[in-house]
DNA sequence: CAGGATCCCGCTAGATACTG
DNA sequence: CAGTATCTAGCGGGATCCTG
């Protein structure tokens, strides 16, 4: 008979991962995922490029090319592109093709998993667009009571 | 007559702040909300305190003391709490309550602002915890082919 | 107790230049 | 086109000491 009854393991599997807790792995994750071009990144491929100009009109998830990418995340640097693409494909949230063309063509693609994750974050993006006014007032009055 | 229609003026708005181009507040501001320590406070002062044992009962939304908010984000340092707190009662997410008791008592609770972002971040700590394996397994993987 | 003020280090974003 | 390589300045963030 095993030591640990199916209670306990059921038990310790349901406090397995807490962010909480500083040596737990999902902190590190959590930290990687917590940040503007993984936002942004997630945003773009999830509702299929740019925002329609015909809004409310949101696109399907669709694989999309680096220089789309690049063009699109205005001001992101190749290197950050890359880096943060790279991760995200190692942690298996994105697909990588390269198509052996000339040039060669390489498009990104969010996976279930990745979608998943595009589902949980897409809210971010637009809340901090919705509620920049209210945040901007509550800066002003802030720092105008602070002297 | 006004120069601009109330059609043209609703247009505006509709795409006044967009973080995918660079010079937009909207992207400073996903840049700020996008933090660890700012998922890991707004889901302490969400769910009120440290998860409970009896898994599933989330707790409400409550007030919470500074050192009670310093012992549940495990590692975090003074500084980056102080920190944090500062910026998000500076845009309106929390507010600073400060009973002049002896020693001096501050408590943290969330805004109406802060708690619609909450609703939007809740799920991200839990997408890390939860899918922290999947990941796990991919980020294997992907070392391994890459010899 | 709840910070403020400093010092300081590491990393990492960003710019630039080069390449298959 | 889609990167890689290299360098540097800046700052995120930790450690420490101090205070009302």
């Amino acid at each position: 008979m095993a030591t640990t009854t199916a209670a306990q393991q059921r038990a310790q599997a349901k406090v397995e991962y807490d962010a909480f807790v500083a040596a737990c792995p999902s902190r590190k994750l959590l930290d990687r995922i917590s940040s503007k071009w993984v936002t942004l990144i997630l945003a773009a491929l999830g509702n299929g490029g740019p925002p329609q100009l015909d809004a409310g009109c949101r696109g399907e998830p669709r694989a999309m090319r680096y220089s789309e990418l690049s063009r699109l995340l205005a001001g992101v640097s190749q290197k950050m592109l890359t880096q943060t693409l790279r991760s995200l494909e190692r942690d298996g949230l994105v697909t990588r093709t390269v198509t052996p063309t000339v040039p060669v063509t390489v498009s990104y693609e969010l996976t279930d998993l990745g979608l998943s994750l595009h589902h949980m974050m897409r809210g971010i993006k637009t809340w901090a667009e919705t509620h920049m006014d209210d945040v901007l007032t509550n800066r002003e009055t802030y720092d105008s009571r602070a002297s």
